[in-house]
DNA sequence: ATAGGGTTAG
């Protein structure tokens, strides 16, 4: 029995440290030694094939659990639940649970708090919160991560008030906001541009003790810098070395991203220098955003470099990765090529990343090809007020005023705003080109449409 | 075993 416990510490060190062959080499050693795994050792392994490995391998160890007689139990579904809402796979999430129902396996409150995550991950609040209530009219306590995972679904799907107003109310359910609770509502309220309230949760948090970490002087740091208020945010990066706090990925990508937005290309690059003198191991967000500071460099050979160092690192590259490189081409006024990668990622499955397609209608445009740019805009499949923006804006710069009216109209009664430049833009084209009937018309239309969305 | 911060376009 104590053998057993031996070696499962041992293997959940090898799954720990990603090491399978190792967790393997254990398990077929302990066989040896008549030390027998039992169901922790198998959970630590569907755990580890559902991170490194995939979902199926994770799976597929189910069977050979069975094969050694041992009954897969709740940890063992709440594993693979995880590994399936970690990659947003919403009809895998609900075939396991499904399983483990059919099983005879009482899901506990952690199987719902990862169904309820994995709701809010794919833009279902409303489905996330019929969990919610569940859980809490349900037999089942809720636990800290459940109102922690419910404050974040609110707030990133656009509820920050409903998030405000769960928080104020988390003492009625025997809870104390945690740190991660801070955390969580200072970001939503960044995001929803709530300075003041995000200022006032921050006090609070100071005033009961709970000293801020790298996350929350992160995620301050990047609303003043959203919000161009870069001396403060400069401030709080101080503030945070002062306390001790290192810099980590995260600090590093977001204040490198706001440089390079605002064109302060060199002290971004010294940025990244830190960045890599401190041996900060590069994921998929810090390649991206290197590569994103050598496409605003113009350097595309590096960029390249670095795009099929990701692919060498066993890393994929994702939707920001192929949208930096095709708004790189198009800015180095390579339309072709960025056709081609536009393609190339279509074939990859991102098929429907409007930021790229809009992207090369923006380099289109720029480069006299209008047309094309427009024949694009129609393959879209959604189209979101940016691509509408910029093919109303670049319309009127070659004089094609009735096209872009009719434009505007169509994404206005779609329920897309565009910029008031935009708007002015084909209502002064309109008149100075002596259609004055034609603008009238327009800008009744758009009020009507303006009133009806 | 679940929860929080970082990357893209006008």
């Amino acid at each position: 029995m104590l053998s057993t416990r031996l070696l499962n510490i041992c293997i959940t060190s090898f799954c720990k440290s990603r090491d399978l062959a190792k967790a393997e080499a254990v398990i077929v050693d302990g066989i040896r030694l008549d030390i027998l795994p039992d169901v922790v050792t198998y959970n630590a392994l569907v755990d580890a094939y559902c991170r490194i490995v995939g979902l199926d391998a994770a799976y597929s160890i189910l069977q050979r659990m069975r094969e050694a007689g041992i009954t897969p139990d709740v940890v063992t579904y709440n594993s693979l639940i995880a590994g399936a809402a970690r990659r947003c796979l919403l009809s895998r999430v609900l075939d396991f649970f499904d399983e483990m129902l059919r099983a005879g396996i009482r899901p506990d409150v952690w199987s719902y708090n990862t169904l309820m995550h994995c709701f809010f991950k794919v833009g279902k609040p409303d489905e996330a919160n019929a969990i919610f209530r569940d859980i809490i009219l349900s037999d089942f306590l809720p636990c800290a991560t459940t109102f922690n995972i419910m404050l974040n679904g609110l707030c990133k799907n656009g509820y920050i008030n409903n998030a405000l107003m769960l928080f104020r109310n988390l003492e009625h359910h025997g809870f104390v906001p945690q740190l991660v609770t801070c955390n969580i509502l200072i970001n939503g309220l960044c995001k929803a541009r709530r300075l003041r309230a995000a200022r006032k949760i921050l006090r609070e948090l100071g005033e009961s003790g709970i000293e801020p970490n790298s996350i929350t002087y992160t995620t301050v740091m990047k609303c003043c810098l959203m919000s161009k208020q870069y001396q403060q945010g400069l401030e709080i990066m101080s503030l945070m070395k002062n306390k001790g706090y290192a810099f980590d990925g995260f600090s590093y990508c977001t204040i490198i991203s706001a440089l390079v937005k605002t064109g302060r290309m060199e002290e971004a690059n010294s940025y990244i220098e830190e960045m890599m003198t401190n041996g900060i191991e590069l994921d998929l967000v810090s390649y991206n955003t290197l590569i994103n500071w050598y496409c605003k460099e113009g350097d595309l050979e590096t960029a390249y470099k670095l795009l099929h160092e990701i692919e060498k690192g066993g890393l994929e590259c994702d939707k920001y990765t192929h949208t930096i490189i095709i708004n790189g081409l198009c800015k180095a006024g390579n339309i072709e090529c960025a056709l081609r990668h536009l393609e190339y990622m279509c074939t990859m499955g991102f098929d429907s990343n409007v930021v790229a397609f809009n992207c090369l209608i923006d380099g289109l445009c720029k480069s006299g090809q209008i047309d094309r740019a427009i024949k694009l805009f129609e393959s879209m499949e959604v189209r979101d007020s940016f691509a509408y923006t910029s093919l109303v804006c670049n319309l009127c710069k070659v004089k094609r005023y009735k096209c872009a009216a009719k434009l505007l109209l169509s994404c206005l009664k779609d329920g897309m705003k565009v910029l008031r430049s935009a708007r002015r833009a084909v209502l002064d084209g309109l008149r100075g080109s002596g259609l004055i009937h034609e603008a009238n018309k327009l800008k009744l239309e758009l009020r009507m449409a303006q009133i009806l969305h």
